[in-house]
DNA sequence: CTCATTAGAAACTGTTCGGTCAACAATCTC
DNA sequence: GAGATTGTTGACCGAACAGTTTCTAATGAG
């Protein structure tokens, strides 16, 4: 085993998160990880390889955590709608934290990268399938129950949802309030209804 | 006046416009705009002063012909759902265009830059406030010929479209089919109406 | 034609980029 | 404690970055 780690793993990985989250990845210099993680290059690219590998790993940590935090928050609920609201909630969270919106590390790498990195893209898409599946999963249930309109099925209901959840979180980082961030999930809960 | 251009000052500035559209700001080096534009270094700071400037001058200029687009799908139509129908297929088009989607380069920029990038930041947004303007209209005018919901007003109905599409164009990046972008089209006209 | 003026091309600037490496430090096994 | 092993540090690397300057070429005005 020889000598060990001086910094705790999750918690430098958890703040090149935040670096690359708030910044993006092209903006965000190997410097900038250095600072926002504590420590020196060296160890950076032997903990984490190289910038993009510690990028991908810094992004399936986020989406693995987001993803149980919205699964605990559908499953919290005790009937469809509360636990949309609660998953709705986590949305709202992401849309307007605190002072500083960053909206969603997924949605902004979506846009930033997709396009040009295939790995990125990869990962990114298998998270949004299974949110989109989860967003299904209780839109059937509440049709099921008679709370949600029948006009149209889970499947495309939960698509139309996703992309309204997808437009919340990308434009969060330009045009935020509570207020109009608290219409827009009233509106998505209401849409949802027969 | 003395020695006149050798290039197009339009047809460069578009050049670099889907330089930039295509990769983004940070991403898109000045030798890729100068690769794209045809010219050399002088020339591009002499012409347009440095990156930055370009950046908002070609964004402004994306920004006006598209908004110039919507305006006259909107207008092109004879009633209101029909305009909406034009409306919509800008967006449609911006969603899968041929092989490449890049989305929307208004939409890319506030995810990538709107947080950190003042100038840009106040040009996008108002573009996006006259863009959802034009929506209220449209919707204001087809509420009041009863094709269009009542229960919400116009003003919020326009404020979730807006999110909505925005969503769609964010998305267009990752996950794009024509058929998932017809429905998500269809489903945006069909919650419009009562 | 002359000359002021502006465009264009290319060499050049200092800085920062992502990434490597060699030397040293700390720990484990024996 | 010896030696193998791994972590940390800081100097270092070539390449690419945005931007400038210098020199030459082309044009209009007089």
């Amino acid at each position: 085993m020889a000598r060990p780690r001086e910094f705790d793993t999750d918690e430098a990985l958890n703040a090149a998160m935040l670096a690359f989250w708030e910044r993006g990845y092209e903006a965000t210099s190997t410097q900038d990880l250095l600072d926002a993680m504590g420590l020196s290059k060296g160890s950076l690219y032997k903990a984490f390889g190289d910038k993009h590998s510690l990028f991908l790993i810094a992004l399936q940590n986020y989406l693995d955590h987001l993803y149980e935090k919205m699964k605990q928050s559908a499953d919290a609920g005790s009937d469809p709608v509360q636990s949309m609201t609660g998953l709705m909630g986590v949305v709202e969270n992401l849309c307007y934290k605190q002072e500083m919106a960053n909206g969603c590390f997924a949605v902004n790498t979506v846009v930033e990268l997709s396009q040009r990195d295939e790995q990125a893209s990869q990962i990114l898409k298998r998270h949004l399938v299974r949110v989109e599946k989860l967003l299904a999963t209780l839109i059937k249930s509440g049709q099921e129950r008679g709370v949600y309109r029948l006009d149209v099925s889970a499947e495309y209901l939960s698509e139309a949802l996703f992309v309204y959840i997808f437009g919340m979180l990308a434009q969060s980082r330009g045009i935020a309030s509570p207020s109009r961030t608290k219409r827009l999930t009233s509106f998505a809960m209401r849409f949802l209804r027969s």
